[in-house]
DNA sequence: CATATCTTTAAAGCAACTTTAATTTAAAAT
DNA sequence: ATTTTAAATTAAAGTTGCTTTAAAGATATG
């Protein structure tokens, strides 16, 4: 299921800037508005509900600062995330804007590619966006979860065996040595033979029920389908 | 739920840094803990669970990016925040940072009060997110009027039980490992026993009369339906 | 201040996970 | 083809970690 695509309102009476930090954004996947001034800013922002209010903070018709404090005193912006922009580089400035419930305070003169990874890391906090996960073909692993799914199915897998196959997945391919395996899902200090790995193996292998393990023999397993 | 005392680790191989930005976030009222190099700072992460951990990006064994990308990979840190420091200013840089998964990127010199700033509208933002009704299926978890409903029938639990399932419902389907569970829902200074956790899941289990709390053997727990 | 409720500890039991060991099978090497 | 080596398979032993229960220690409430 893919996310709808986040709205964001970009306010600033330069039109450069709006048209850079837009097309840039866009570029991103999001849904992109403009406001030129302070009140076109408010008035857009209720009409739309984006999920992040960029604002300059020197704006005709109601400051940026002004713009903010405005919309965070309704119900309906106290989530909204709101990123400040401004020429003023001082820090009392930056400081007021964070007091003021800005999210993050980004001066000018902007460079896109950072606002863009700004507004993406505001984005993947926000929606608890979980990492890590390995996807080969079919196969799922998270790691978070701790959940292995084969074409949608959960497969329950112990620890250990979880452990090894992760690893394994992580670099599909790629042969792993026994003792590489041992010292990645065993660590160092424990001691245990080596047909402790087979018997683990042979346990996922049985229980995924798809062949995607290949022995290399003499020197250790990799994963691939 | 009563607040508890946000943690920040704070990682520079400078001591003049953890000195100023130590004393400067305590006096905010969080505790603060420190490491001299990355490590180190893997170390104390792993033992305290901080919320915040704030990395300077070059220190000795272990850059501040590795490390940020060691501590993503875990379970246990795909929620925590990140700040990294830098001396650095390149956009490059910066890019690559927040896109490590950091949720800010500070230049040096940092500015104590900027600093304090931005960790606050991290914070902020969190608790925004914190503190809302959860709702999965047909149970409902409202952590403001402290009660829980399934199917619209009220069941009572006790503060620690609907701690731990306000927690655990909070990320659905996301394993909560011992500590983590110890260090959100009994805080860092209390010592329980690892029973105690059991104890109450069964309590939870028992009242909700749901099967919704599925154990991870060795892991932790997780709520799904 | 007594009682009820919540929280934590402790202990027994059990189920699942992990590891070992022994045997069989398969693949290289001679 | 035979020997050697490594891995697969199986079953059993060993271990860990969770569940459950009961009871004692806190804390709150009337």
């Amino acid at each position: 299921m893919e996310p709808k695509a986040k709205r964001i309102l970009i306010a600033d009476d330069e039109p450069d800037i709006l048209e850079i930090v837009g097309y840039n954004l866009s570029k991103e996947g999001y849904e992109i508005y403009t406001a030129k001034d302070g009140s076109e800013a408010v008035a857009q922002a209720k009409l739309l509900n984006p999920d992040l209010i960029i604002l300059d903070v020197m704006m005709p018709r109601k400051t940026g600062v002004e713009v903010c404090q405005l919309l965070r005193s309704l119900p309906a912006f106290q989530d909204t995330l709101i990123i400040f922009l401004t020429a003023m580089s001082d820090e009392a400035s930056q400081i007021k804007g964070l007091e003021t419930g800005a999210d993050d305070y980004v001066n000018k003169p902007i460079s896109p590619k950072v606002l863009v990874s700004r507004v993406n890391a505001l984005f993947r906090r926000l929606n608890k966006e979980e990492g890590k996960t390995v996807v080969v073909g079919n196969i799922q692993i998270d790691p978070v979860k701790f959940v292995v799914t084969i074409d949608g199915n959960e497969v329950i897998l112990a620890k250990k065996e979880f452990e090894l196959l992760y690893l394994l997945a992580s670099r599909p391919g790629r042969v792993f040595l026994r003792n590489e395996i041992l010292s990645q899902v065993w660590g160092s200090e424990v001691i245990v033979g080596d047909r402790t790995i087979d018997v683990h193996i042979r346990k996922i292998r049985q229980k995924l029920n798809v062949d995607c393990i290949t022995t290399v023999k003499g020197v250790g397993y990799k994963f691939e389908l």
